[in-house]
This record gives structure tokens, C-alpha cells and sequence, in this order.
DNA sequence: TATTCTATCTCGATG
DNA sequence: CATCGAGGTAGAATA
């Protein structure tokens, strides 16, 4: 059978099961009351409750209560789980190191433990993220504007690699942001550095403009006033792709000069 | 007894058993080999494999595989679990509402279910937050520097409030910035922020300067040069308090002329 | 390994 | 209800 399961176990009788199943390399599951204290990125300390511990065969442990969706008390993938008893009491320790970090779960009471041999489905397919959104786009560009032309992804600057680069009707450089959800105003400011790399970039190539352009991301009013339609600086556009932007987005958008085109990641259903 | 626990039942004990434990309000993990298919905030499908589901009281719903810290499906507390059987299978529905998403459990096989009540011990304390951190300047201002008198925290901005608001040996103005971990960029953004949010609103208060302090909260560069030491903007200093900052982020707080500060949330053992 | 970015982030506070 | 920021964020992609 791959499951194994022990109720109402002595302390010793859990600690043989717990033994067998980290040989095995099953998933556990254990009900009991408990006292839980970590030690690693922070320290922290719960007193005594039922709880469900999850012991995993890559090293996560996980104690959950019953409310939220977060364990209360964890362990990343990568430690090692050890139990023994102490003062007759089933204790199970997880450690890990860089960072060393410590999660011990004393036992009072060990009410039931299962274990099972996991198998297969491992191959989660997710729908609607942004690669969807990205993918989306390039088959059907006019979802963007109409004669929208896409011409890279991930086109490196010196701001970091945009989501699409192409061209519009009229030629004009279009920098596209893609948000798979409701956005604020960090995303506009995404796309200003995407943008003012790009002009600098053109505009060196072209004529005077920006030296090496390194690090300065932040600041976007050196040339200001005439942002929109080439005065000094080239024209590059900028388009923020998501279902919908907060207010203070939406400013921020207008401000730059640039657009924004309500769309979903997956097609309306 | 406060656990229930059924091994290898059929579908339509493991039905019983179930909506048992939901009218008791119990913790409940179930082991089983199974589908899994989400609709809402995004879309997925997982084959069939041997997993865990977590229902919890709350609403919350867990499925875990034998990999990773997260769940490979899920849904947040505030939803609600129905179980059925449709032919001849357990099926585990948990739905919410805005956003509308729901999360389908079908099981060809259950191998283990258990159920218990929980009580007490949902107390948690965590050391070593960025409020320990805060806590631990007021009492010791000195570790941010000699003469450093703190006047604030959450001072309001027009750029959201300060972590600490004080004044360094000189009287001098001093904003500080706290995180727990190792910072990049853009905890440095943040600081700068606040810091040009000051100098408009005590530019103002003064003399000439910054008209109503809105939105443009990536334009730095505009009095340039003589930011250290006032030239035309009133002197505001703005020191960074964190355990370490990477590269990229020290050259900002240079080009700043930012300080930082290296302090851990916790005293050091 | 270290850094950066995304997430069905989760979670709490706040207007 | 939306917005904002912290998190022992986790996890993936990248240099």
C-alpha cells in the first residue's frame, strides 16, 4: 500500500513511522498538539495548539493552523528534517544552512500521522500569465492599435530588457509594457525608464545626446516640457498593456505622454 | 476523540467524513491521487497525481504536492468547500467571490483522511521585524549616529510616510529609511522620495520653491550638482538604515548623497 | 552564487 | 471597496 497511517501513536510509535517515511522519502502529514519555535532570518516562538505539520521529501516543512493560507511556521525546500524523542515527547527539527535557520516542533500529543509514496503530475500548466499576454500580442498585434508592428521581445537597454518593441503606422518607435493585472504607479515608472533609455540610446546615435548611459534611472525631466512629440529628444512612444490602471497610474500615464490599452491576458470568455 | 481518520475509505465514506468535519468546523488533510483544475484570478490544470489537500475551517484550501513551499493549487481563506460524488468519485469543489475563482479537487483514489478540531495557540511572536528595527533606533538612536535625536516615525509625505523623521547633531533634517534585509535600488528610490517630498515642503515654507508637491516622484535631478549641502533647496539628509545594500544600490545612495547605515533588526547574538 | 523580477503572491493597515 | 507596503515573502530567470 503506498499509504501508511498510525492513530493515536505513542511518541516512540511516531518516531518509527517518521524514521520509515523520511527512508522512503514519502509526504507526511502529522495532527497533534504542539509547540513550534524557529530560529533563522528572524526567531519566533508559538505556544502550545493543535496544528498540522506537512513534512516534504525535497526538506520543506510546513505548520499550519487552521486559519490562513500561509503556515504559521515553515522550512524551505533544501533542509533536513530529524526527529527523536526527548523527555518521551516526538520532536522534529528542520534545519538548512546559508541561511542557517532552525524550526523545531515539540510534541505533546500525537494524535494521527500519515504518510504517503507520491507519485507523477508534477506538470501544473497555468493559464492567463503574462507570457500568455505577450503571446497574445504578438499573433494578433492590432489588439495594441492598428498597424502595430512588433519587432523584438525582451529587447535589451539600458534600463533592462523590454516586454515588446516595434514599430506603429507611422513608423515611430513603440515601447510596449505588458501587465497581466491592474497596475499602479511603479509600472508607468517602468516604461519612463524604458522610454528615456531608448531616446537617449536614439539620440546618441543620431546626434548629440547621452553619454554611456548607466544608472541614472530615476530622473526623467532633463529635457522636459516637450516629452510627447520630438523636440530635442527623439520620439519614442510608450504603451502600457494590463486590464486596467489605479487613478495615480492613470495620471502618471497622461503626464508622460504615454498610452494605455485595456486588455486581458486570455480572451474574454 | 478530536481526530477522525479513515483509511482507504470508499468515495462515499470519504463524502461522510467530510461534510462531518466541515459541520465541525475541522482541520482536514486528505491524501489521495487526484486532478486538480483552477478558474479565476488565472487558469490551471494539473493530471493526476498523488497529493495532499488542506481544507481549512476558515475556507482556506491547500494542495500540496511532495516539491516546494507553495502549494501547487489553492485558494485563499473566506471560500467555501462543497464535496460530492459524481460518478462514483469524491470531487471537492472550493469557490469565493470577488475576485470569483474557484478550485476543483476530483479524486480517482483516497487513500487516507483525517480530521481534527483545533484549539488554542494562535499566538505568534516574530522577532526581528523591521518594527524591532524601529524600536530598536528610538531606544539607541546613537546607532544611526552621534547626536542623531529622532522626532517622528510615519511622519506624512507627500510621498507616503517616513519610516523615522529626526534631526542629525547639526539640526540639520534627517530622514531614515528602514529594511530588515539587504536592500537593492529600490529602497534608495523610496528614501529619495521622501527626501525631495521635504525639501519641496520646507522649500515652500521658506522661500520660493515647490509649488504642490503632486505626483513627479521620479525627477531628481533638478537642482542638481549642489544636492549634498543646500544650495538652492533647503538640506535634508537621508540615511538608509539596513543589514547590508548591494552594489547598485550603494553607487545610488553615493550619487545621492545618501548614508547608510549597517544594522541588523536584532541585536547581535 | 548573487541579483532582479514576478506572483492566482498573502496579509495587514488605512482611507 | 481600493490602495499601499511588508514579508523569515517563494520561485524563476539571469548574469
Amino acid at each position: 500500500m503506498t499509504v501508511t497511517s498510525v492513530h493515536d501513536p505513542s511518541h516512540r510509535e511516531a518516531l518509527w513511522e517518521l524514521e520509515d517515511a523520511f527512508e522512503r522519502g514519502d509526504l507526511i502529514s502529522v495532527f497533534g498538539r504542539c509547540t513550534v519555535s524557529y530560529e533563522g532570518r528572524a526567531a519566533s516562538d508559538l505556544g502550545a495548539g493543535d496544528r498540522l505539520l506537512v513534512l516534504k521529501p525535497d526538506g520543506a516543512a510546513l505548520v499550519h493552523t487552521d486559519e490562513g493560507r500561509q503556515p504559521v511556521n515553515w522550512q524551505p525546500p533544501g533542509s533536513e528534517h530529524r526527529a527523536a524523542v526527548r523527555e518521551g515527547r516526538l520532536r522534529v527539527v528542520s534545519t538548512r544552512t546559508s541561511p542557517a535557520e532552525t524550526l523545531t516542533v515539540r510534541f505533546s500529543d500525537v494524535h494521527q500521522l500519515s504518510a504517503m509514496a507520491v507519485t507523477g503530475g508534477r506538470d501544473l500548466t497555468l493559464h492567463g500569465s503574462e507570457e500568455d499576454l505577450r503571446t497574445r500580442i504578438l499573433e494578433r498585434p492590432e489588439l495594441v492599435e492598428p498597424g502595430f508592428e512588433p519587432r523584438e521581445t525582451e529587447r535589451p537597454s539600458s534600463a533592462g530588457p523590454m516586454d515588446v518593441f516595434g514599430v506603429d503606422a507611422d513608423g515611430t518607435p513603440v515601447i510596449v509594457e505588458l501587465k497581466r493585472r491592474r497596475v499602479g504607479p511603479d509600472a508607468v515608472g517602468q516604461l519612463a525608464r524604458y522610454v528615456r533609455a531608448l531616446r537617449e540610446e536614439l539620440g546618441a546615435e543620431g546626434g548629440g545626446g547621452g553619454s554611456d548611459a548607466g544608472d541614472s534611472e530615476e530622473s526623467d525631466s532633463r529635457d522636459s516640457d516637450s516629452d510627447a512629440d520630438g523636440g530635442g529628444a527623439p520620439t519614442v512612444r510608450g504603451v502600457l498593456v494590463a486590464p486596467s490602471v489605479t487613478d495615480r497610474a492613470a495620471e502618471r500615464l497622461a503626464d508622460r505622454g504615454f498610452d494605455h490599452v485595456a486588455l486581458d491576458p486570455t480572451p474574454e470568455e
